[in-house]
DNA sequence: CCCAAAGAGGACTAATCCAGTGCTCTTTCC
DNA sequence: GGAAAGAGCACTGGATTAGTCCTCTTTGGG
């Protein structure tokens, strides 16, 4: 199963809930209780965005995390790169062009694969942190009649 | 870092083969040795191609695969699907809408998720081991558009 | 008609990766 | 000065993945 790991899940529910948040500084201890997640976790994930400089602390009594950027200037690629690192389906979507995998000399779909890579990866990065929070109806989006092509 | 696995890469490159090989059969050792790849490996994935219905194998002495679909019949979502499973990047991009998350009750991001999961299963179908092997540039994939429900 | 070449099928193992833990240190406010 | 909060590690257990091994079946040729 092609999937985020579980921790970019909690990132983008935690980054999430600092948009419907205002200004006020938020803790982790809160937080992990809110949406029972493990204390840890959480801290080290809001740390990790902080470094990235998506969320600013402030240490200290008091203290929390808060966004440092506006919701809609922060992509679904801003997020997953903190946690997941970049999104590099193969080896040879590497961003250094100068990477030969161990395969280049018998591989003919070195640059198709790095054109597909680019695609999704421009398209996360159009998603934004807001459009992520507009929740809709699951019903609008239900119908997926399970068009895999023409398979079997 | 988000990535195809190694078997998949595996996989592209071996159906990749079968495309310009026109009918013949093609036997594993052979395909093992042409690819530095060990030849068990090939075996595994060869059959998993097989039982999925993109190649077709002869066994015995001469035996071998061939492709039992035309290589523009064939997407690259459906040979990820195979080896890989189903691109499911969370756990509410399932196809089964009645599942619910550990975090449906928090969670303000299921419909857009899925409609990110949704395009991106959508651009992989669109994409054919044909325009794998020719370099191809592939479409862009449309951004959410939140207000009009373009969804499939 | 028997043997070797090829695929089928499954169980197993080793290594890597990831989620989650535990500690100690620093900062800040009261 | 002490408690509440973040910072920064290093570690562990379990899951996943890559790759292996063995036995069975099918098929064609001598």
């Amino acid at each position: 199963m092609i999937r985020f790991s579980k921790m970019a899940d909690y990132g983008v529910l935690l980054l999430g809930h600092f948009t419907q948040n205002g200004n006020a500084l938020v803790n982790t201890a809160g937080l992990a209780e809110q949406y029972h997640m493990p204390r840890t976790v959480v801290a080290n994930l809001l740390k990790e965005f902080c470094k990235a400089g998506l969320l600013e602390s402030r240490r200290g009594l008091h203290g929390g995390y808060r966004l440092l950027r506006a919701p809609d200037d922060i992509s679904l690629l801003d997020m997953l790169s903190v946690i997941d690192g970049p999104v590099q389906l193969t080896d040879c979507a590497a961003e250094d062009i100068i990477h030969q995998c161990d395969y280049s000399d018998v591989c003919h779909s070195r640059s198709p694969m790095r054109a597909v890579n680019q695609r999704i990866v421009d398209f996360l990065g159009q998603m934004t942190l807001s459009e992520l929070m507009n929740d809709v109806a699951p019903a609008t989006i239900a119908p997926l009649d399970t068009s895999t092509s023409t398979t079997s």
